[in-house]
DNA sequence: ATGGTAGAGGATCTA
């Protein structure tokens, strides 16, 4: 069993991407984030042709998840039930015994901002919800774009970032706040090359020069670590034509 | 110093 989640930012842009991913990699999961797209602009053609089903919640220019799959989805969520939000940063549903989250975590924009409140309003909603979610799923998997790196190390340069959004101790707390429920930082299940990130901004050369940051994740409930065989970042998306910003995360389930 | 690149949409906003 191999799940996945990919920041795309544009579906559009990037379907030739996601389409030669999925044919390459096989995931039975993969969810997305940014798709940017209204649902009845959605590509559900173009993924089943694939050989793939689409569940998604999305909108006009922003925002967006999606979770595309080799079963059918069911118990489909796609909204926090506390948390009265016009933006699309949410899709879950459940496939046999797995229950999958799909999250795309607000940015942030700068600590003390209006967005910085909002992102530190919605992760504990976040947070209540899977707690209740554990509560029915024993085998529950949390994917997507966080938009925090919680260590250093998850940084290409900590000194430069200390205290910055996406690094900021209240961030970092609040991701703690997650792994407290019980769930696992897959990543870190396992020995990893130094400087690995997910996340490179297209200015400055940052890819070229590896000035990256670890924020997108797949964290795991305690039953679903146990069968946890690896976890990797997928970087060479980041190397083709037109990339996305982000790299896609991949676990293997024995 | 507040740059720079990309996407959506058609001027800025978001990241």
């Amino acid at each position: 069993m191999k799940l996945a989640t990919w920041n795309v930012n544009s579906l559009k842009v990037r379907l030739p991407h996601v389409i030669d991913w999925l044919k390459t990699n096989q995931p039975d999961m993969l969810c997305l984030q940014e798709t940017k797209l209204t649902d009845e602009n959605f590509p559900v053609k173009e993924i089943a042709e694939a050989g793939y089903e689409s569940i998604f919640a999305g909108q006009k220019t922003y925002n967006g998840v999606a979770i595309l799959s080799k079963q059918k989805g069911l118990e489909v969520v796609s909204a926090l039930p506390d948390f009265v939000d016009e933006q699309k940063r949410v899709i879950a549903a459940t496939f046999g015994d797995l229950r999958i989250v799909s999250v795309y975590v607000p940015n942030g924009e700068s600590v003390g901002s209006d967005k910085y409140d909002y992102k530190m309003r919605w992760l504990p909603s976040l947070t209540h919800w899977l707690q209740q979610e554990l509560k029915v799923y024993r085998k529950l998997a949390l994917l997507g774009d966080f938009n925090i790196a919680p260590e250093d190390r998850d940084v290409h340069d900590p000194e430069l970032w200390e205290g910055k959004v996406l690094c900021s101790q209240p961030e970092r707390s609040a991701f703690g706040d997650l792994l407290k429920l019980g769930l696992s930082d897959s990543f870190r299940l396992f020995d990893q090359p130094e400087k690995s990130f997910t996340w490179w901004d297209y200015r400055m050369m940052a890819f070229r020069l590896n000035r990256g940051l670890r924020i997108d994740h797949i964290l795991l409930s305690t039953d679903l670590a146990r069968d946890c065989a690896a976890c990797i970042i997928d970087k060479s998306t980041r190397k083709l034509e037109r990339p996305s910003d982000h790299a896609p995360v991949l676990v293997e389930l024995s």
